[in-house]
DNA sequence: TAGAGACTGTACGGTTCCGTACATTCTGAG
DNA sequence: CTCAGAATGTACGGAACCGTACAGTCTCTA
């Protein structure tokens, strides 16, 4: 099941540059999936200087660079279920990040915004992405990552795709 | 934060193509984690028919292709903690998929094996795993594919590097 | 102007995984 | 041989999400 798991043999520890041990049938999925959680797991780290994790950072930097916007808006931009985004607000509100205020137009919603010391968050947040982003990218070139895009857009899309047949049997 | 979430707007339902509402700015590490998200989601839909989840199949499978072995090994094989991986074999265990074996050599450690039944489904998820790479595949030629998978080397390389850094502050 | 149906946020139970602590067993230095 | 230290698997508490069900609100149609 090489395509699902890691290789074997040793302990991978986490100094140790990917590359050195990596296998010689080295195969697309499983090294993007790997990928994904190294980089992932670079963010949270990350964040944790601001006793943040991804997720909560994300909420606050979005709705700083976005503005105000109700949870559902959140769920769908943050790619996680109402239910979960509710509970995120929660933490954040109790942390005194961001604040519910009454949609006007509409009484079922709360516009979620960004409080003052939110703000102030958001933007270290913002910063310390940017920061992230330009390690992770270094060594490669802006024509590589333009076509690593669209690869991953392609692969996406015939993961979907193949769901979608799934579905429909 | 769009590095970080997705595009703002409309709920993006799992029938329209990734590209149709990609954005202008399109960040790469973004793409990264919603590509691989999705992947991990074919895989799982793709095994719901064997009532296995990536995880149970990966184990069944990895077991099949590079014999019985310990529950560390199996941990670090699957990326996993070593508890996880423990309740992980119970739940194939009570499913009549694998079994404990006592190594003779350890007598701490129980080497995990496939029983017939476990071999049998092992076959069966090595051929969805083969169908389903070759449907995310689709439209993308081998040489993009090494690229693609050594620019993800790097990222990941630069990803935990930068962890490094951040702990040796 | 009702009233059916869609939508918003919340409650709750379940799943998957992590991290720590622990008892048991092995290993290697003295 | 002995015993400190390392390694193995397990128990337990917690975190992050999901999915479903639900009570309020809108909204659109007849």
């Amino acid at each position: 099941m090489p395509a699902l798991v890691g290789r074997p043999g040793f302990t991978m520890n986490r100094s140790t540059p990917l590359a050195l041990n990596s296998p010689p049938w080295l195969r697309v999925e499983t090294t993007m999936l790997e990928t994904a959680r190294d980089i992932r797991l670079a963010y949270d780290r990350r964040f944790e200087s601001l006793d943040l994790n991804l997720t909560q950072a994300s909420l606050v930097g979005y709705i700083a660079e976005n503005g105000p916007m109700n949870q559902t808006q959140l769920a769908s931009a943050l790619v996680l279920g109402r239910a979960a985004t509710g509970s995120l607000v929660d933490q954040l509100e109790a942390r005194g990040l961001v604040e519910r205020v009454p949609d006007p137009d509409d009484r079922r919603v709360w516009l979620v915004e960004n409080t003052k010391a939110g703000a102030k968050v958001a933007a270290r947040v913002i910063e310390v992405d940017e920061q992230l982003r330009k390690q992770i990218r270094k060594g490669i070139t802006k024509a590589e990552r333009q076509q690593l895009a669209e690869l991953l857009l392609k692969m996406s899309a015939n993961a979907i795709e193949s769901m979608d047949e799934t579905e429909s049997q």
